[in-house]
DNA sequence: ATGATGAGATTGAACGATCACTCTAGACTG
DNA sequence: CAGTCTAGAGTGATCGTTCAATCTCATCAT
């Protein structure tokens, strides 16, 4: 049932993000399908019957707790969106960005979302209109990072065809290809591969 | 028929990849999890009793495909290895690359094996043995590839610190990256994408 | 040639476990 | 006491796995 009243909104919301917060883990650990809603209510503190009155199924809590994963990814874009020096703030947020999808836990949701999104097609609608909107203020992003950088060299900023959607695309699977080697190579060297990722970023942009 | 000198080895290792063959296209369609033996063993054409006289469980399949298919990508870094212009051979790829990472079936056993990797230590023994040995190999073929480059350009080979290494993993996080491309963008534009990998390619290397 | 033989190939019903989900009844609050 | 929150046993379905029964067919004695 579908809580309307406002006191039953607030409290209610609060649950809402108390189950999320625990399936996040659940899901890291053992998948989407490999996790009972049993285990998710145990991790929540509360019975299994409970959680029925905040998500309509198992499903509606993986759609729910993916769709607060996206809005957070978009936080990033916010970031360099907002940033005085575009091409520096990213130079600058490549060591984060290697942190956290180099993280264990949040690698693994996230190669369970691609997942699910590759042969669930409600998740691959969610996460593709997230992406779209990702990729297309990203390369915005990129398209001034450029401008600033060709400007400042040589004084032109317009010239031949643009491949800022190529750019963005690159820099994109980049990232995400992190993701990958941290779960095939957990003996990664971060700090040779920021640096390297910073002057691949400075040949592209 | 086969000659009952070894009947056993022979039917029983084509039975094995019968069975292998139609739980690779069953786990793309709907996951290691979400797949079960009654699915694969129609898909195979048997019955799911039959399918225990070949393998111990599901997770033995599972285990077994990813082997195989982890044993396939090692033949890429041997295309490498005994090319003339190992450079070229690198450019020449990307083509074939982009589009085995961008197909749809092979993009979701890739993340379901990596999703799989992230939360079954089994697995990820698995994936990170054979990601070592790819990894060295393939290091190999960087460095080669890039001592070609530079003495063609100055004749100088030995200078500085070597960071075949990262620039190993780069290579690889890109590609690797690609399949998660292929899953959030399905309007991907392939042949600027190519044009760019390649790019960076000689940016690197 | 042929029927008997038996070992491996193959089947699918059966089983216990576990799953997502429902429902009824008790606890709490204002 | 009225209405909401919460619990947890119950339900039917499905899962991985097992096993006893049946089928196939090369071999061999006749």
């Amino acid at each position: 049932m579908k809580p309307s009243t406002e006191p039953c909104t607030a409290r209610g919301e609060q649950r809402r993000s108390q189950i999320l917060d625990a399936a996040t883990g659940c899901f890291a650990r053992e998948g989407f399908h490999g996790t009972s809603i049993a285990t998710i209510s145990k991790a929540a503190a509360m019975s299994t019957g409970h959680i029925y009155h905040f998500f309509a199924s198992k499903e509606a809590i993986i759609a729910a707790l993916i769709e607060r994963k996206l809005a957070q990814s978009l936080e990033l874009v916010s970031h360099f969106e907002n940033a005085e020096d575009v091409f520096q703030a990213m130079l600058e947020r490549v060591d984060q960005g290697l942190q956290e999808r180099t993280d264990p836990a949040q690698a693994a949701l996230e190669l369970e979302i691609l997942a699910e999104a590759a042969r669930n097609p409600r998740v691959a609608a969610l996460v593709r209109e997230a992406d779209a909107i990702r990729r297309e203020r990203l390369m915005g992003v990129v398209r001034s990072a450029r401008q600033n950088r060709t400007s400042r060299d040589t004084g032109n900023t317009s010239d031949k065809e643009d491949d800022s959607a190529a750019v963005t695309e690159v820099v994109i699977a980049l990232f995400e290809g992190l993701t990958a080697r941290a779960v095939n190579n957990p003996t990664l060297e971060r700090t040779a591969l920021a640096q390297l990722l910073r002057q691949v970023l400075r040949a592209l942009l």
